[in-house]
DNA sequence: CACACGAAATCGTCGAACGATATTGACGGA
DNA sequence: TCCGTCAATATCGTTCGACGATTTCGTGTG
């Protein structure tokens, strides 16, 4: 298993990385943090799966990087918990049992309510409300495309601009967001339709009641999202869950 | 500013780590491991404080780790908000302005408070209590020793306490408990002797609703803490606050 | 078939080096 | 005297090569 991208690529053995790229604000992304998101972006692509064993040299070749930066990128995902290093063994995706989800469900809650409730509190420009009702859209659209790696981009993208406005930044740095997009890829592939529908629907209420600045309905909608996510994973089947130890 | 261990040691010119030390799961920790811990201590004990640029080659000598290993662990560091790296300029301890602790509270606060409830919902056994009892007592005894050091210490081991009796690993991750100690670093030296001990004193009120399984109260222990500690942050001084930009 | 042994693979750490950029201070002209 | 320009320095970002430590795995032996 897990050896979706090992043979893709042959020539060109190096940089598929946005080389010098700006990371929004202007400033030049280090080496390390193109890593980082290579590999979310893997992650959330599917060309990473859960379990899967990250070798040094291999990346390093891959990425056209030097092993000191992809050390330094590895280190920050394990700080993340996105991925996991065994002391002289390596570097694997993090695998996350139910127990861990639904941890991560009741962690991630009460931030995305918090959140909701700012958003929904700040949202006064046309500009915001424009954001958030085009991030809700591409959600619905990616969702009916059944395009797994796009849907989670989307969606992540809509967590920033309900962050972005509602104006507090630590919590940007405390939503474990990116562990988050590592359970939407492990269980992505596995839920019924239904599931993922009702799922994305949450979103568009969500977006309702913050363009609607009623911080009280937003609290509410991220609570009833997150209610109905947690009765999926319930009915998910064991082997969404890998037991594998590593 | 900001040289207390500077000129501390002079012979010996290494390795003020404990080195090879175990982890408390028997696993030797990295160096950059070790190195974060180390300066995160010495953010708590003040020999860092707020605003101090952290150079590379003085970190390496001092500390006796190579380049790479430091620049790991201030990644990392960067990635939690301790310090704040400038392309081409180096590291920073970073600096809070107020409007970034209320926005860290109100991040903080949801999460402590599950945190509480949850370890008043699972502290069945005699030795959970002890150890969430010890811990309060030991925040108690810093205080009155007026040990900032200690102090800080040891509210980061009630933290640990009570997030691992509650169980939930997530929560450990996602509780921005690094920079809260970077916070309190800043806030510890001006504030009144009225204000630390009813800070402190708001830990005892969480440890009882915890250790009799109450977590309705707890919960609500844990809010009325927060909003006393929200008071202080608004009675605080404008220069408690330091608005030198970086 | 179980077990010991050794080779290969991989990781953790270090040291040196080079280019890129910011900061600093000197210099000269208005 | 003051201010802008330019070179020198300090520091960072990144890469490369090297060494020891540890795990993993294949092989030979009893």
């Amino acid at each position: 298993m897990a050896t979706s991208m090992k043979t893709a690529r042959k020539s060109a053995a190096a940089n598929e990385l946005d080389d010098g790229k700006t990371a929004a604000d202007g400033t030049v992304a280090s080496a390390a943090d193109r890593v980082s998101e290579t590999i979310l972006q893997g992650i959330r692509a599917g060309a990473f799966v859960p379990g899967q064993h990250l070798l040094e040299p291999d990346l390093t070749r891959r990425l056209g990087i030097s092993r000191g930066s992809l050390r330094e990128a590895l280190k920050h995902l394990a700080a993340a918990g996105i991925v996991t290093l065994n002391r002289f063994r390596g570097a694997y995706i993090s695998t996350l049992d139910r127990k861990s989800v639904l941890d991560l469900l009741d962690t991630l809650e009460p931030l995305a309510r918090l959140g909701a409730r700012l958003a929904a509190e700040n949202c006064g420009t046309d500009a915001q409300r424009k954001r958030m009702q085009v991030a809700a859209a591409n959600i619905d659209a990616a969702t009916r495309e059944r395009n797994r790696g796009l849907y989670l981009d989307r969606r992540r993208q809509f967590y920033d601009a309900m962050i972005d406005i509602g104006g507090n930044m630590e919590l940007a740095r405390a939503m474990p967001l990116s562990r988050t997009d590592l359970f939407r890829a492990q269980v992505e592939t596995i839920q019924t339709e239904r599931q993922r529908m009702l799922h994305a629907s949450g979103y568009a209420k969500i977006t309702k009641a913050i363009v609607e600045n009623d911080p009280v309905s937003a609290d509410k909608a991220v609570k009833k999202h997150f209610d109905g996510t947690r009765k999926t994973i319930h009915e998910l089947p064991p082997h969404a869950f890998p037991s594998l130890e590593i």
